[in-house]
RNA sequence: UGGGGCGUCGGCAAGUGGUAAGCCAGCGGGUUUUGAUUCCGCCUACCGCAGGUUCGAAUCCUGCCGCCCCAACCA
């Protein structure tokens, strides 16, 4: 009994990949494997369809074997040609590939109408001619079996005609429908007779009006499976009491294999949304600026606001496969984002709210180039030429008037390192009219240039920008969306956008970065040192660069200062 | 009054009869021209509860308890 797969992908063993592995070594589908993702196209894929793809198309992959992308697109009334085009996107952007397996459910429409006459030739299925609530109602209910439909037994001569009239379009939607013949007793309500084929006089996005009926999922999926060769069906929780219901219809109807129905728990993260009819809401209200705004949880979104495919990747392999409903820590998410992006953003300098320094000793009128790595530890990254003048930016937020304890940034007469530069000390603070801060006034030692000199030791270094050579920018500070860590929680005629974050945007102009970042193109990503990480936006144009702010870096002494007084603050 | 699942550290999650991995979070410390990164420690879980089988059980059996899903002509 051997899992040799864990060791080799360095993932953690899970019980799809049991299955799978021991259907491999009993030669069940001669050893292969075929999985598919089979998104409806009727919204933006999110986070938590990036745990099914990664399952997916990764299982396929460590197996040898290949996925499908297949759109399950059996109901034209709520699914769009911008969903099939954005989710294509979006699996490829998180790095995988479906080769020539790029299928829709629509491409079988024909294919699955002939399995239902099948069913009906067989007297497996019959045309219903109850209404919506009719049937509703003889389907009884948990603890009532359901009777059956006055319309069960009608010939499959009647059955064929009738099926092949809604085909033709000669009744109203809800006149007839399809039901599979199973049992209306069964304790599974799903096995009470199920439709199978609704009428639906609406135009598809793929077939236009050349159907008025369409297939329901259980029939549609299970059998494009089978249709497709699919090896193993990985599919969430909530459709376990499906799983009769599919393997019904493989084995009632002539498909020319046997896949097997694997549900999984989905992803859910703390402090996040992930229900697409709650998305839509926010999407249609205009609550955020679409479906790629970078506070939603959408792939499109989370890859404007600058997170990595990589880094959702990653937690999707470190957060497992199990069967349990969970819930994630978002931190798991925002320490996998970090993670990647320290080790591939170059670093900048980039001030939010400057605060104006005057280099007193600084010659009026002389710039310096200095070359500064864009990785500390590794100069082979490259670096830029950063110029230095006698003006310029700090950080407002490094400077306190009064120091604190544990406090080793600026303060009047204090000393701290300009990065890259030397150490300065602050002589005077100057103030204007009307009492505010207006500028600091500082001496550069210059026996510290390039940053260190022998003896000395000052604890802070602080990043700063030529007030001559800054670049403005414009930056979009993301935060998350919402404040509660159940966003879906929602009390008593509240509403779940009651629970959202209104500081989760916060557009800051007058903010600087130095030139180097001058027609950085959209998509950039860069660490602003000692602030966060950031990505150059589309919205960017030639005059104004606008970036948003991907995550924080971590910050342990604003959760030192934020901590409450240990005791009682001392009097006098 | 039904059926289907699931219960292992604060959050995930390994473990499949031999005496509880790992990750995230949290806490403490070292290094550091990012209070970042990194490194080193700590986080002492009686495995939902109660019985039973066994030399030995998180792992097997029984009974409870708790949580999730299911009664669309949605997927």
């Amino acid at each position: 009994m051997t899992t040799a797969p864990d060791a080799a992908t360095d993932t953690p063993p899970n019980f799809v990949r049991e299955i799978i592995v021991a259907d491999q070594q009993t030669g069940k589908h001669d050893g292969r494997v075929v999985t598919r993702f089979p998104p409806e196209p009727n919204g933006y894929l999110h986070i938590g369809h990036a745990k099914s793809i990664c399952l997916n198309f990764g299982s396929a992959q460590e197996f040898g074997g290949r996925c499908h992308l297949r759109f399950d697109d059996t109901n034209p009334a709520t699914e769009e040609l911008e969903y099939v085009q954005s989710i294509q996107a979006d699996v490829r952007w998180l790095g995988f590939d479906w080769g020539e397996h790029l299928y829709f459910a629509s491409d079988y429409f024909e294919r699955l109408h002939g399995h239902a006459v099948e069913l009906i030739e067989a007297g497996k299925a019959y045309v219903c001619s109850l209404s919506a609530d009719e049937i509703k109602e003889y389907r009884g209910n948990f603890y009532k079996p359901g009777t059956d439909s006055p319309y069960r037994n009608r010939s499959v001569e009647e059955n064929l005609d009738l099926f092949a009239r809604m085909r033709a379009g000669e009744f109203a939607d809800g006149a007839h429908v399809l039901r599979a013949k199973i049992d209306m007793a069964s304790s599974n309500i799903n096995m009470r007779d199920p439709p199978i084929y609704r009428i639906k006089k609406a135009t598809h996005h793929r077939t236009g009006d050349k159907w008025c009926i369409y297939p329901m999922y259980d029939f549609a999926h299970s059998l494009s499976d089978a249709i497709e060769g699919i090896t193993h069906s990985l599919c969430t929780l909530e459709f376990e009491d499906h799983r009769p219901l599919y393997d019904w219809c493989v084995d009632n109807v002539s498909v020319p294999s046997k896949p097997r129905q694997i549900e999984f728990a989905k992803l859910n993260f703390t402090y996040i949304l992930l229900s697409k009819r709650r998305l839509l809401q926010l999407v249609q209200q205009r609550v955020v600026d679409g479906w790629d705004d970078p506070r939603m949880p959408t792939l499109s979104g989370m890859r404007r606001r600058g997170y990595t495919a990589e880094a959702i990747r990653g937690v999707c392999e470190r957060v497992g496969v199990s069967k349990h409903n969970s819930t994630i820590d978002i931190s798991l998410l925002e320490h996998a984002v970090r993670e990647h992006l320290n080790a591939t953003s170059p670093r900048v300098m980039g001030v939010l709210d400057p605060l104006k320094l005057v280099l007193t000793n600084w010659p009026e009128g002389q710039v310096e180039w200095i070359e500064a790595p864009y990785f500390a530890d590794d100069a082979s990254r490259g670096a830029r030429k950063v110029p230095l003048g006698r003006e310029l930016y700090i950080e407002r937020e490094d400077f306190k008037e009064v120091m604190v304890k544990g406090w080793h940034r600026l303060s009047p007469g204090t000393e701290v390192r300009l990065r890259h530069v030397g150490i300065i000390k602050c002589e005077e603070v100057v103030k204007d009219a009307a009492g505010e801060l207006a500028l600091l006034r500082c001496t550069l030692d210059m026996e510290t240039r390039g940053g260190s000199a022998p003896g000395r030791k000052v604890k802070g270094t602080i990043h700063w920008l030529s007030a001559a050579h800054a670049l403005p920018i414009e930056a979009r500070l993301y935060d998350r969306l919402f404040l509660k860590e159940n966003p879906g929680d929602v009390p008593e005629g509240g509403h779940f956008i009651d629970n959202m974050n209104p500081q989760a945007l916060q557009v800051v102009r007058g903010a600087f970065v130095e030139p180097s970042l001058a027609g950085a193109a959209p998509g950039t990503r860069v660490q602003f040192e000692r602030l966060a990480y950031f990505c150059v936006d589309p919205d960017s144009s030639k005059d104004l660069l606008v970036v948003n702010r991907t995550i924080s870096l971590r910050d342990s002494w604003a959760k030192e200062e934020g901590k409450p007084a240990g005791k009682p603050a001392g009097k006098g």
